[in-house]
DNA sequence: CGACAGGCCGGTAACGGCCTGTCGGTGCGTTACT
């Protein structure tokens, strides 16, 4: 079966031929040899045109997926990626395979307005088989607008954990691209990410509004890495543990190594000391100039540095497979962040460090972050003010600007109202974030209530998240059966290399048992949470993921006790 | 939620202690100005 383009297409071809196909481009195309787990039959299902989450580890080749894939469907391929410099790193890639693969090219606001053009251009004409581009892009009407009329035949979200991490107010053109494939005719999708645990892969296969999604998800462990946690109560004390940890590995010659701090004051003022003490070092956040952070990340890649010490904007698209320590001065804001964190180091499968050097208050900041559900008075300002526009002849609707005058509030925060709105259905944001009246918008009361409701239940999901961190650092169980057991693989046995492990309390409590009343990925329900299913079974506690409120730990008696859990399905 | 800075109080003055307010992370794009 040949497609317009005289290319064979796969896609109508039968399972067998296509193997063969991908095997046979895999070979020549990208000296595959062997593929790793889960890369070919991510490649299978994309292939044969089907919805595919994949979830593989940093470094297993997910690039090749879409690049063979690509090479085998019938039409230009986009790739979502969230950070320019990424964009830039890819296409690099991709074009010193140029010829077999085809062009690649990026579109972003660092480009003049005549290489955009010309970017586009090239998807519709065919020259440009690959086009990088950040969600924003997709939010301007002509640029879908041309890529549509190219009909892509793949949409790839790289990074795809974002959708989950940065859609809901940070970032929020992420939550729209589902309308945005679908504007495209809905291509295959292909969503590819690192790290996600089960409720970050059900977000994205609905945000993404993929279809009967095939979802890969391979190996998770990463028994190289050796995991600790060192407990403080005071604040001081802490910060000599985390300086100590970091000269002893250094001073040892295990080097080099990152340290997460949460805050970009904390960074200095670590980076600050280690270089007092002799360590090359720099400190690294999103508050230094571009020339800075661009330099930092040289010096790191070539060997000039001992450690970095950065807030979480250092590290996606950074591998450095060397790098032998990830020390952690607060912890993350979920499990989630914290195994993408510390899986930077240990890349070259030789043995690595994670430590959480742990203060309880520094959740704190956690909590702080994770909260931030708007007054419900607000939101009813907002949504007011908006259905009020057309009659008050705003016909260009109302943007931020505009709600600043009339609330006084700031800009981010009614950005946020904004697109709580938009959710719920009361309010549509244009191409300039000026926002009109929905049709059949809900009164504003209404609106502010389904609103309020929705970043509520957000609030709560994300406050759980930064509970299973603490739950991370206070277990005395294995470590990394906690770990694992989060992102719903069970360990058969205590890891041997984690600190609870040595310390020989992973092996003192009766492991989960088969017959305790509830065991692990049982589907439960509870009266007042709802639906969830059971992710951690230890001596006394039940973990459930409820699908409305997140995870929550239960006392096993009271549950017997009070009835409170039952069986679904 | 918690750290920290600044102001205020107290029947000495200097400084310790309390209260109050502010701040804290991630990047795209666009625009104004060098």
């Amino acid at each position: 079966m040949l497609s317009p383009s005289g290319r064979e297409n796969p896609a109508g071809a039968s399972a067998s031929v296509r193997t063969r196909r991908i095997r046979e481009f895999a070979r020549e195309v990208l000296g595959y040899t062997e593929f790793r787990p889960g890369q070919e039959r991510a490649m299978q299902a994309v292939v044969g045109g089907r919805d595919t989450l994949a979830v593989l580890p940093s470094g297993a080749g997910k690039t090749a997926i879409y690049q063979v894939a690509g090479q085998l469907l019938d039409g230009p391929v986009l790739v979502v990626s969230p950070l320019i410099a990424l964009q830039r790193d890819q296409v690099e890639r991709l074009t010193e395979l140029e010829g077999e693969a085809g062009r690649a090219a990026q579109l972003n606001s660092s480009l003049s307005a005549a290489d955009q053009r010309e970017a586009l251009a090239g998807v519709g004409d065919g020259t440009v088989r690959f086009l990088f581009l950040a969600p924003e892009q997709l939010a301007k009407p002509d640029v879908v607008d041309s890529i549509a009329a190219a009909r892509p035949a793949l949409f790839v979200v790289d990074e795809a954990h974002c959708v989950s991490a940065w859609g809901h107010d940070f970032r929020p053109d992420y939550l729209r691209l589902g309308g945005v494939i679908e504007q495209l005719g809905h291509p295959t999708v292909l969503a590819l990410t690192a790290t996600a645990a089960p409720p970050v892969r059900a977000e994205i296969v609905e945000q993404l509004r993929m279809r009967d999604a095939e979802i890969v998800v391979a190996g998770f462990d990463r028994p190289e890495i050796r995991l600790e946690v060192d407990h403080y109560a005071d604040a001081h004390a802490k910060e000599e543990a985390v300086l100590d940890r970091v000269l002893t590995e250094i001073g040892d010659g295990r080097g080099p190594g990152i340290v997460y701090s949460a805050t970009r004051k904390g960074t200095e003022q670590v980076a600050g000391q280690l270089a007092d003490r002799g360590l090359r070092t720099h400190a690294y956040h999103a508050g230094l100039r571009k020339s800075e952070r661009e330099a930092t990340q040289r010096a790191w890649m070539e060997d000039e540095l001992d450690v970095v010490v950065a807030t979480t904007a250092f590290g996606m698209g950074i591998d450095k497979p060397g790098t032998r320590f990830v020390i952690h001065s607060e912890p993350a804001d979920s499990v989630d962040s914290y195994y993408q964190e510390i899986g930077r180091a240990g890349r070259d499968g030789k043995p690595a460090l994670a430590v959480l050097v742990y203060r309880q208050e520094d959740l704190g900041l956690r909590r702080f972050f994770a909260a931030g559900t708007p007054a419900e008075e607000e939101l009813q300002q907002v949504a007011g003010l908006v259905a009020a526009a057309p009659a008050a002849g705003l016909e260009d609707g109302v943007d931020v600007k505009t709600l600043r005058e009339e609330t006084g509030r700031a800009a981010t925060p009614l950005a946020r109202d904004l697109n709580l709105l938009e959710r719920v259905s009361a309010v549509v944001l244009d191409e300039d974030g000026a926002a009109h009246p929905a049709d059949d918008a809900p009164a504003p009361g209404e609106a502010a209530a389904a609103a309020r409701e929705l970043a509520e239940h957000h609030e709560k999901v994300d406050q759980s998240r930064v509970e299973m961190m603490r739950g991370y650092a206070e277990i005395t169980e294995c470590r990394r059966r906690f770990l694992l057991g989060y992102f719903g693989e069970q360990l058969a046995e205590p890891c041997g290399n984690c600190d609870n492990c040595t310390a020989g309390t992973a092996y003192e409590p009766a492991a989960a048992d088969a017959d305790a009343p509830f065991p692990v990925e049982t589907s439960v329900e509870h009266s007042e949470w709802g639906p969830g299913i059971v992710m951690r079974v230890e001596d006394d506690r039940l973990t459930v993921l409820f699908d409305e409120v997140g995870y929550k730990t239960l006392a096993v008696a009271a549950v017997v006790e009070h009835d409170l859990l039952h069986r679904r399905g």
